[in-house]
DNA sequence: TATTGTTATACTCTATAACTATA
DNA sequence: TATAGTTATAGAGTATAACAATA
């Protein structure tokens, strides 16, 4: 008889980050953002880029990001402008307020990270941020 | 500064998770399956039920269910009859064909979790099991 | 002709609610 | 009136393709 599909590992690390999705989902919606905002404020900061290279840099596609980036000139978080050099493009900056935005989710998502992981000993949850690297990056 | 968000154990965690069920996911399109056609199929195996059992022990919700349950009977992997009992229900049970496609679905998920999980040794997916679990119980 | 950003369209999912037949 | 199953509808999410402006 085959075991149980719900007790095998697969089937647990779908879960779990299912799980783990949903609990980062619900710390950064009083903010009023999602993970794809956060990432792409990280991508910005430090330096300018255009819309292109924020889809490479984070993997969404250009029509996602144009929906995100509004979200963010909205907020004030961000400001688009043409770029001199080639006109097509657009120069993304983070503003001051999406610097301030940025650093409070990242501080939310931290918390909430340190919450998920709290049944875990220091030992093992370095044991286990290695070993989901390794597959991440071996078999990702 | 921040740690990069993508580094973080839970982030990685949502992603590999994703990325396991994007293989589960591709593993069952061959088949004209999908996960919850098969979480349901498991739970048949050996019993007979009701769409409303199977919604309980499955976690799909009851519409949801006929669609998945409309799957199975053109199939011909499940088929619904009156239950004489209570006439507003309808007993589910399994064919032979529905338990053979179990043991293909199971086989192939079961081969991919093996070629996902590859990249760690013995030891190391027991300690990633138990690690997973031992979150999945307690966190959620 | 190709590229950047944008908009429009269509398709899938899901969640809700309305409907039927029984109880 | 409540329950089991079904169907219909609406909303969000995503993916594709068409479009405007530059190059």
């Amino acid at each position: 008889m085959e075991p149980r599909l719900d007790t095998q590992t697969g089937y647990l690390l779908v879960k779990l980050g299912a799980l783990a999705g949903a609990r980062f989902d619900g710390v950064l919606a009083p903010l009023g953002l999602r993970g794809r905002h956060v990432r792409v404020i990280e991508e910005m900061r430090g330096a300018s880029h255009s819309q292109q290279e924020l889809c490479q840099a984070t993997g969404l596609d250009r029509t996602t990001m144009v929906a995100v980036l509004d979200d963010l000139e909205q907020r004030g978080y961000a400001r688009r402008s043409r770029s001199t050099a080639d006109r097509r493009k657009h120069v993304v900056t983070l503003t001051g307020a999406g610097e301030r935005a940025f650093k409070e989710a990242a501080r939310a998502l931290a918390d909430a990270q340190e919450a998920f992981l709290a049944p875990l000993s220091a030992g093992e949850r370095d044991q286990l941020r290695d070993l989901v690297e390794r597959l991440r990056t071996t078999t990702g």
